[in-house]
DNA sequence: CCTACGATCCCCT
DNA sequence: GGGGATCGTAGGC
């Protein structure tokens, strides 16, 4: 299980180091093969402008989740790193409650379950219920990898600004990511 | 394979 | 009143 205060640190540094740990939620999950980093700093992150009533988490303490609504239909999942920044979550290998997940997404394509921020809230039923709530207790469970994965990188997925900054970081060579990273990554 | 577009909510200006 | 840290479907090649 976690060490809340090993969050307490740069998104950009946890981002990669995540990949590789299992994340599960009621006992539903897998292994998470893509992330990316926001900070206080980013255009592109929701605390940009400081806190607000939707960002509130990210500006609590380090290791609880931040979840916000993305184009009025899909939630999206964040681990709250150090104040103002947390880390997407992506994409996650599924491992556990496959059954479970393929009834909730509606599909049989496991390579599609959790390939995506929206995708993998669904699998794992994560809503705004779950915002701010710390991930070192039910119905959260996260634990590191064990080995570090090889890790490819290249710049985030659906933003119009920052986006330069590589901070998307992937499990080289998964084939449960959202979008492939170039071979340069 | 690819690109285009609509859905639908809450927050923010 | 505008606009997303997205996804599924439709249509073309």
């Amino acid at each position: 299980m976690i060490d809340a205060e090993a969050f307490d640190a740069e998104a950009a540094d946890i981002a990669p180091l995540l990949l590789g740990a299992e994340l599960l939620v009621g006992g539903v999950g897998g292994r998470i093969v893509e992330t990316e980093a926001y900070d206080q700093e980013d255009p592109a992150s929701h605390s940009f402008a400081g806190p607000t009533p939707r960002n509130a988490a990210m500006f609590g303490p380090p290791g609880h989740a931040y979840v916000y609504r993305a184009y009025g239909i899909h939630w999206c999942f964040n681990i709250v790193c150090k104040r103002g920044s947390a880390v997407l979550i992506r994409a996650i290998e599924p491992t556990h409650g496959l059954d479970i997940m393929m009834r909730r997404r509606r599909t049989g394509h496991v390579r599609d379950l959790c390939a995506g921020p929206g995708r993998l809230c669904q699998a794992l039923a994560i809503t705004k219920a779950h915002d701010g709530l710390p991930l070192g207790h039910a119905p959260f469970a996260l634990s590191w990898a064990e080995a570090a994965p090889d890790i490819a990188s290249g710049p985030r997925i659906g933003i119009t600004r920052g986006v330069d900054t590589r901070w998307r970081f992937g499990v080289r060579g998964s084939r449960f990511v959202s979008k492939p990273f170039g071979s340069r990554g």
